[in-house]
DNA sequence: ATTAATAGAAAAATCGATATTTTAAGTGTT
DNA sequence: AACACTTAAAATATCGATTTTTCTATTAAT
């Protein structure tokens, strides 16, 4: 009824609705929540490096939108570890370090092995049938958008989250999966960055299908072990991109 | 003595004590911080009680700030779980629960006894003398401002807190650590709403005590069963008081 | 009586302009 | 050449006004 968003057109090619948005209204969508979610697919992605200024003038003519939900999205994202803020000195793209890497990593172990471990214990058969679908699908979608080179893709990454989170989901404490999250899009922008084209030696969909079986005959023990033993694969290879 | 409570540190963990601006700008502070510091002491202390909506004007002319510093201060205290933010429909002061204070009881349960048992492990000399000095600072201050009622002590606060940080500040990693106080403070929040005014029947000063003395027996087990105790005692209280 | 529609008020989101602070460059002095 | 001081430029932080959206109360319709 009322005039058109006028400026809805530009900049669309992010589609997809992202991760939240409890309530699904109509498309209707908040500039802050737009300079959020491509700030933060920026930084993940690397466009925007590590340790980089963000001017706020550069920003908002990047992005098409005034100074508040340029600094609103900012602050969001300082509280997610992406973005440093410095007091009167504005906002950077948060560093990396080999060293927070290894703190990464090592606080992921501790707390998906006791989110699995709660899992595993807490979890019913409703929870059993997800985490099932959520490895079939993941196993349906190519790791890379090419067949020839690697290129990153997105519904992959999207179905690999879903499926990690799913495996946590019966823990029985919503701010631990959150923490759990927290952490994970924190190491995918440690994976991204370090360009990590592929796993020529390793068989993914393999290790995805040994933790699901694990967990369905209800292994804690042996769930646990492969969990940490996919994520040390992983870091093994990043750590080895990180130091050059 | 308004500790800027930094959320923002630049990742680096050394934290001399007491030093608290890494620069001191002669009492300049922004608005923003402000406004920041003032929201969320008087979320914690309960003077904005659960569930309330938080209008921008309202705010603005209450600490006397634009609209800016405030919904950035507000954005950041979204993050750290203090206000809930609707989309296009502003902010309210996040909701509190039996069911969430369990799960945050639960949750640090879980990563403190990860990182007590951490810090026990790979804690130096320094540690060790660290933690027996904020026991001991601890001890020599009153838990109440008011001998004959029960008054909430800040300067007690503030020991507390460094005490049981301190415990785990060797874990290895200082992303654990930071989990650990966001869910501490949390915690504090929690104390505070539910109003309780003492515990009658236990000696808090020697709970501390004890947790130290295990600790520095290196007695990882009795530490940790020691501190989950001391926590679970005040969870119950905490818990009686919120149903009522 | 219940639902739907709608106008008016309230509040949130956003913008563009201004004030403040920091950074960088230049200038002169020892 | 090194150091402090001054000044210009850039960038941040902040404000007040405007635009959008949501909320609320009232009226109309089934």
């Amino acid at each position: 009824m009322k005039e058109p968003q006028s400026n809805r057109s530009e900049n669309e090619q992010t589609k997809h609705p992202a991760t939240d948005d409890t309530q699904d209204r109509g498309g209707a969508e908040s500039m802050t929540n737009r300079a959020y979610t491509q700030l933060r697919a920026d930084i993940i992605s690397g466009v925007l490096v590590p340790g980089r200024k963000l001017k706020i003038e550069e920003l908002r003519k990047l992005y098409n939108v005034g100074t508040s939900p340029i600094r609103e999205a900012l602050s969001l994202l300082t509280s997610e570890l992406f973005v440093e803020r410095l007091d009167q000195r504005g906002f950077r793209v948060a560093n990396i370090s080999l060293k927070e890497f290894d703190e990464l990593l090592k606080t992921r172990y501790w707390l998906e092995e006791r989110a699995l471990r709660e899992s595993i214990a807490n979890g019913d058969k409703h929870w059993e049938e997800q985490v099932l679908l959520a490895a079939y699908r993941l196993s349906r979608i190519p790791r890379s958008e090419a067949a020839d080179h690697f290129a990153s893709n997105g519904e992959w990454e999207e179905q690999h989250k879903l499926f990690h989170m799913t495996l946590l989901s019966a823990c029985g404490s919503s701010i631990l999966l959150k923490l759990c999250e927290l952490l994970y899009d924190q190491n995918v922008r440690y994976r991204q960055l370090s360009g990590v084209i592929a796993y020529p030696t390793r068989d993914i969909n393999a290790e995805h299908g040994a933790i699901t079986d694990a967990i369905l005959a209800r292994n804690a023990d042996l769930a646990t072990e492969l969990l940490i033993e996919h994520y040390t694969l992983t870091g093994d290879v990043l750590k080895e991109q990180l130091v050059h």
